[in-house]
RNA sequence: UCCGCAGUAGCUCAAUGGCAGAGCAUUCGGCUGUUAACCGAAGGGUUGUAGGUUCGAGUCCUACCUGCGGAGCCA
């Protein structure tokens, strides 16, 4: 077990092994899982692209060398060294000759890794979720969510979108709605964590046109779903002289992209997942459009047929078990347009033609995931936002510069913000957003 | 906050009010194509906490703690 003849082979990353067929090269990992046949052994490596099985029989190696993996521990760190062959048998369609082996640290029998390959309870993989994210399928997970945040990105920046991050620490709610996490700002103040920078935005695109912003928000929601975290991350455009229907068709190009990049690199993870991959092929834009008034009807239909439990009441927003049932009816996400003014937020424009519907649309993912986006076109008048703020029992002063935006060069604009962690999910096919980030913050946990 | 469910070996779970058990993990032994490998053996327990009922409580009752599922609210 030379270090020489370890580091001889050039380096290889599992996910590129095809590329190196025949030839022997050198993998940085972690043992996954040992399997043996007497003489013969199964180790497992991984390194964070991917898993290949070793083969190391006893007459092909050196005595050490055939000990050493014999006795090493799940998820010892090691540096392996082999040559690629193609393999029917190999579900990746190769296996590794083990020729040499370094192990960096070995875990001792006293102490094993905690996560087997068998079944664990949620709370037990949480409280271990900084080894969990490990497992292949954390780990596809976590590169889907990297490449949804990138595409996301991308899409705005190839566009004309500008970044502008609005900040963390508030002064207020911005909606004064939701919970808030509070703090002390030194000596006087409050400071409340942001739980949307929508209205920062807002002067943003004001000055530049088309903006976005991409950060941590965060409510203090007393919310158990498996749609809610305390903390999530969140994507937001905002664009001045758009109006619903644009807005409409930014949300489904904009998801479409997002959906065309995870198919085109990741097959490999959303097998992994076990994903049907034909539901995300089937995400082309255009979405289907319909209003509140004929969600409303879905729902009356619905129930009479028994396919929802409670009736819904015409004026109310659609409930968790409505949004599930809606989306289900569709094969690409249905966007929802022009909820009652009433159950929406203040600075949602009314609809002209019907002032008690609001110009706002949600985007309500398939398969029973419900909202991945909820948007608006905002107010534009002075006075009608100042009206509304005072009809919501909000603090002028702490919106007057908000209104400012209204005062100096007004124009009709809309955004829209979509949850990072719903969409993940989503796209993964889970069933619990707490999956979807690397270290997720529910109602009762902030650990690890 | 409300409704419902659950806490037993490191993990996943059994156990009619009557001797606390299995699989996995760990250790030892066997097996040259295993796919959460398999076969044999060993070690491993204050049954969430505090009370109560009972000859006897993992099991029944009360309170509390922790977690899970759902609702509301939202992305």
């Amino acid at each position: 077990m030379s270090d020489s003849a370890v580091s001889a082979a050039p380096l290889a990353t599992i996910a590129s092994l095809a590329q190196h067929e025949g030839q022997t090269v050198t993998l940085r990992g972690w043992l996954y899982n040992l399997r043996e046949s007497g003489k013969l052994l199964f180790p497992i490596f991984r390194d964070g692209t991917g898993t290949i099985q070793g083969i190391v029989p006893k007459a092909a190696v050196p005595e050490e060398v055939f000990t050493t993996i014999k006795n090493l521990t799940q998820e010892s760190s090691v540096v392996v060294t082999g040559k690629v062959r193609a393999d029917k048998r190999a579900p990746s369609g190769f296996e590794l000759d083990v020729e040499n082996i370094e192990v960096i640290h070995r875990i001792p029998e006293e102490t094993p890794f905690p996560i087997s390959l068998k079944e664990h309870g949620v709370d037990f993989l949480m409280e271990h979720r900084h080894l969990w994210v490990r497992t292949p399928r954390q780990s596809a997970i976590l590169r889907i969510r990297a490449t949804i945040m990138r595409a996301a990105q991308e899409y705005f920046d190839t566009n004309g979108f500008i970044r502008t991050d609005p900040p963390i620490l508030t002064p207020n709610a911005c909606e004064g709605t939701s919970e808030l996490f509070e703090m002390d700002y030194f000596d006087q103040e409050k400071a409340y964590l942001t739980q949307s920078g929508q209205l920062y935005i807002e002067a943003t695109a004001l000055a530049l046109g088309k903006v976005y912003s991409f950060g941590p928000t965060f409510r203090a929601e007393k919310s158990k779903t498996r749609r809610h975290l305390t903390e999530f991350w969140m994507i937001e455009p905002e664009v001045a002289y758009l109006e619903l229907d644009g807005l409409m068709e930014l949300a489904e190009n904009f998801v479409s992209h997002i959906v065309k990049r995870v198919l085109e690199g990741h097959q490999a993870d959303l097998k992994v997942l076990q994903r049907d991959v034909a539901k995300l092929e089937a995400i082309q834009a255009p979405f289907p459009k319909i209003s509140y008034d004929e969600a409303h009807a879905m729902l009356e239909e619905a129930y009479k047929k028994g396919a929802i439990e409670n009736p819904h009441t015409y004026g109310d927003d659609f409930g968790s078990p409505d949004e599930t049932y809606i989306s289900s009816q569709f094969d690409r996400p249905v966007m929802v347009h022009r909820y009652p003014a009433a159950v929406k937020a203040f600075y949602m424009e009314p609809d002209p033609k019907d002032p008690t519907k609001a110009l706002c649309l949600d985007v309500l993912a398939p398969e029973g995931y419900g909202e991945i986006i909820g948007g608006s076109q905002r107010v534009s008048s002075y006075e009608l936002l100042k009206s509304r703020i005072e009809a919501h029992d909000l603090p002028l002063e702490a919106f007057q510069w908000y209104l400012d935006l209204r005062k100096y060069g007004s124009v009709p604009h809309a955004g829209f913000g979509m949850g990072i962690e719903r969409v993940v999910a989503w796209v993964c096919g889970l069933d619990h957003v707490r999956e979807t980030i690397p270290f997720a913050r529910t109602l009762n946990r902030i650990y690890p």
